[in-house]
DNA sequence: AACTTGTACAACCGCTCGGCA
DNA sequence: CTGCCGAGCGGTTGTACAAGT
């Protein structure tokens, strides 16, 4: 029983657009707009296409002021801070960038700033002692970002001393990411969510699919300390899988029903700050995540200082209890502060980026 | 020059959500 | 309340092109 199609397939055009329905196509919703009916709208043209295709056509390519390519550092530090935040919300990431689609940020992000960061964090060494990171120097770039500046993506490891069995993935925060005063002009309809593991299975999926991103020098994280609990299926299939040095999310389980979440980070638009509550970055942290369990594919972020746990005071933790509530895990300052006042719940972890630029 | 590999981006697919009857 | 349907979203695939061998 599957879901009957949208439109005929066999009777449909497929594949790349040519210039004349491209024009067909603009000049109707120019002239008309979309008539609320994306489905019916190519009959009216008289175009043999699907009506998402038709949709997906102009948002991403013909709709006016679009900007295409040609990120800037800023840019891509806004993309950064909120996938962070809010993880693979594309449309919620596109809003804050005008002329941005979400298709545009999602491409990008996959072909090149997770590789830009990603990339980079595979290839440096780890835990040798003090080194320097700079992301500037990136193969995949063709020379079109102005990398190298003072407002990349950079970040410095300066100690890796570490008291605990799991000095192999200890990072040690020194350096900042730059992030830009974010100015939010819309609401967030899911900034109160984040990436939510609010059960065992979300977590176990979420380490099993992360054991098939991540690969590499690193030692598989242990499961200790999660009280996750593993058929052995799934034992065997994440362990088989994953060989990762960092994994997850933050992770500071404690028994069968609560795991515990802390996060947080320095933003730098003063005016955007909305001070956490919570406590330091603890002990029991480093202790209960012995693998430096992170969102979903942003491992790397932690591990090179992207995000900077130094910066982690007394103020700015918090936890979650899974066990209770589908509270939000990530969140950024003023996600979480642009969406008080809803009703939503906010005993949320804040980031907070320190911004060396900010004076 | 020919072939292979890597990269970027456009487009598709399938799912979820929300409006509506 | 329920089911249908379209819109929207995110993940994935396809393709063109550049770079490397």
């Amino acid at each position: 029983m599957g879901r009957a199609p949208c439109c005929d397939k066999a009777n449909v055009k497929k594949g790349p657009w040519s210039p004349e329905e491209d024009a067909k196509l603009k000049s109707y919703i120019e002239k008309h707009g979309t008539g609320g009916n994306w489905i019916a709208l190519p009959q009216k043209i008289g175009l043999k296409r699907c009506g998402k295709s038709c949709r997906l056509r102009w948002l991403n390519y013909l709709r006016p002021n679009l900007k295409h390519g040609g990120f800037s550092e800023e840019e891509d530090n806004i993309i950064c801070s909120l996938y962070i935040s809010i993880g693979s919300r594309w449309s919620v990431i596109a809003a804050q960038l005008p002329g941005r689609t979400d298709n545009d940020i999602k491409n990008y992000w996959n072909t090149r700033l997770k590789k830009k960061l990603l990339g980079k964090h595979r290839r440096e060494p780890r835990n040798r002692g003090n080194y320097n990171v700079k992301q500037d120097s990136d193969v995949n770039n063709r020379g079109s970002s102005t990398e190298g500046d003072s407002s990349s993506l950079s970040l410095v490891q300066e100690n890796t001393s570490s008291t605990h069995h799991q000095q192999q993935q200890q990072p040690c925060w020194s350096h900042n990411i730059h992030m830009p005063v974010l100015p939010l002009q819309v609401p967030l309809p899911y900034a109160n969510q984040g990436p939510c593991f609010n059960d065992q299975d979300s977590i176990k999926k979420l380490l099993i699919k992360l054991g098939g991103r991540f690969s590499g020098d690193y030692y598989p994280p242990t499961l200790d300390g999660l009280n996750l609990q593993f058929s052995s299926d799934e034992q065997q299939i994440y362990q088989e899988q994953v060989h990762v040095g960092s994994s997850s999310a933050c992770i500071t389980s404690v028994n069968n029903n609560d795991v515990q979440f802390t996060q947080t980070g320095q933003y730098p638009g003063a005016d955007n700050i909305v001070q956490g509550q919570g406590g330091n970055f603890t002990p029991s942290f480093e202790e209960m995540v012995p693998s430096s369990n992170y969102p979903d594919g942003l491992e790397f972020l932690y591990n090179e200082g992207i995000i900077d746990h130094k910066l982690i005071d007394s103020t700015t933790t918090t936890t979650t209890n899974w066990g209770e509530t589908n509270t939000p895990i990530y969140h950024h300052n003023s996600l979480a502060s642009n969406y008080q006042g809803q009703g939503v719940r906010q005993e949320c972890a804040l980031h907070e980026f320190s911004y060396p630029g900010a004076q």
